[in-house]
DNA sequence: TTAATTGCAAAACTTTTGCAACGCT
DNA sequence: AGCGTTGCAAAAGTTTTGCAATTAA
């Protein structure tokens, strides 16, 4: 008995999904904002916020927490996980095989009801490691 | 070749951390607030986001992210998985064991250095499970 | 003594919202 | 026409910071 809301197609949410789509670099409103506006100059921070949020709604785009720092967004919503750069704060994504059983096996032993999981990894990516190993040296 | 950080050993701090370390709750930096303003009635805001920071930032505390609600905070520093209920927003621990090589073969096999990673599971507790079903029944 | 810390208040930053105008359907 | 959506600006919520006074070492 799931309330259906109906949505309007408007160029505005169109553009935020297809340029979320089109990058690997989970980006936060911020940068969103200042992509869409190249194509759309008027369009303004709550509707990129409302959007964000009504595509996150409808399963259209994760958004990822990230700690004290704003919510980065990823147009890729085949579940997956991600490793975080704990120096640059860049987004990676992992091609690495989903944990199938874990949510089952939760929700047995706990008695929560599971819906998904994520795993976030946290250290320095490749260029940040070798910037650190100057630094040392 | 770390830069050692000169700590005072102040009221406000120990009480925070006493706080964080006999609750389950993962308040947030407002309910610490609350929390240890019972004792310290003139404790402001400031100093407990700043001595949250200085204990996370030594080891002693963990900072959990939540998407856009606020930063949760936890004084079990032994890595453990968390469970977030979607409806009521309380953050439980669980007792599941460690992937302990996880991080070595993410290491391995993505170039990334990988300190440590976190495992995150959301839906809904069992209280909230209970009155979904009520609600549809 | 002196440098870290505190309390306070203001500022910075992120996200939401009220409202009148607009534009899909 | 009807109502979901937009742009704008103001508000709300979270976290940080400047500064003078305080205090642990």
């Amino acid at each position: 008995m799931k309330k259906t809301i109906s949505r309007r197609n408007t160029p505005q949410r169109n553009i935020i999904l297809q340029s979320l789509r089109c990058t690997k670099m989970h980006p936060n409103a911020e940068e969103i904002f200042r992509t869409v506006r190249k194509q759309l100059p008027t369009i303004s921070f709550g509707t990129v916020y409302r959007n964000l949020n009504l595509l996150k709604e409808s399963g259209q785009i994760l958004e990822l927490a990230c700690g004290k720092c704003s919510s980065r967004y990823d147009g890729e919503v085949r579940n997956h996980y991600h490793f975080f750069c704990l120096s640059c704060e860049k987004v990676f994504d992992l091609e690495w095989p989903l944990s199938a059983h874990l949510d089952r096996q939760v929700s047995r032993k706990t008695g929560y009801q599971v819906n998904f999981h994520r795993i976030n990894f946290y250290g320095q990516c490749q260029k940040c490691k070798k910037i650190k190993k100057r630094r040392v040296a």
